[in-house]
DNA sequence: ACTAAATCGGACATTTACATCCTAGTTTAT
DNA sequence: ATAAACTAGGATGTAAATGTCCGATTTAGT
């Protein structure tokens, strides 16, 4: 469904905004021991992550990365999703055709439309917020 | 959403179905030209669903591929899923965890849950005759 | 029996996703 | 100033998906 680094993605903004919560920054090394992801790996999606303004990069020794608190509640799976694996997820073809659309549909066109088409307005319509909380409650879980 | 490789699958089989109805059997290069795939590659798709039953395979001088016309309407599109990618996108977890489950879920594990029941139940419900249908009326297409 | 046309299947090649390594630069505390 | 702890990012390595090549085998027709 996504790639391997936007599952990263969305774990480490998870991890972060629970953190954030508490006013605790946190360092590449916490989020990839969080997440049990590979260190230097997580690093490029996390800058990937903070060029797009999802998550704020502080450099320097008590660096890190952080979350506005404000902003937990705003930014939505799709916007990570987004900016990690593209538009590929809701536009792209079931059958991978480049010119597939209503006028011109592959077989099963329409019945993906259907699924796509949820599957956006879940990722849409779930904030950062609502995967913090569970974890914060521990009632969601980041690893194994 | 599925490989490369179960894209060709879908779309070759979908085809062998429509030239089925006309009790044709189709060469593997009408197939890869019909489906705009690369002709060597797409063999070993073949291959592999000749082995699990879903289509029937010929050698020799005027051999091919077809498939009987009386399973055409009873081949669902989540047997040639199954067959090609398994069953990951049926049980993964959203986020790649490896036990991820109700007990113990992701943060997206229940939102995931729907979407993925909902896309089950409709490879489930589809047919390969139902995807033929609409290329013999020239409904849908299977290149560009 | 021979040939042409087709699939079979193993070996190889390329591309993309995933992961690691290393150096440079930034910031805080001493 | 200097050391320590951190991020930034280019270069490199590895694994998996995707794609190619070629000889072996099967079969129909002559």
């Amino acid at each position: 469904m996504f790639s391997k680094s936007c599952e990263y993605g969305i774990k480490a903004t998870a991890f972060i905004a629970v953190e954030a919560e508490r006013n605790h920054r946190v360092s590449l090394k916490a989020i990839a021991n969080a997440i049990d992801s590979p260190v230097a790996f997580t690093a490029k999606i996390l800058q990937q992550l903070a060029r797009t303004g999802i998550i704020n990069s502080v450099q320097g020794a008590t660096g890190g990365f952080e979350i506005e608190k404000s902003s937990v509640n705003k930014i939505k799976l799709s916007q990570i999703v987004l900016a990690i694996d593209g538009d590929n997820v809701y536009k792209g073809c079931g059958l991978g055709l480049k010119a597939c659309n209503a006028n011109k549909p592959c077989p099963v066109h329409d019945k993906f439309m259907i699924i796509r088409e949820e599957l956006k307005d879940m990722l849409e319509s779930t904030t950062v917020r609502d995967l913090a909380m569970g974890l914060k409650d521990g009632n969601t879980y980041l690893k194994r």
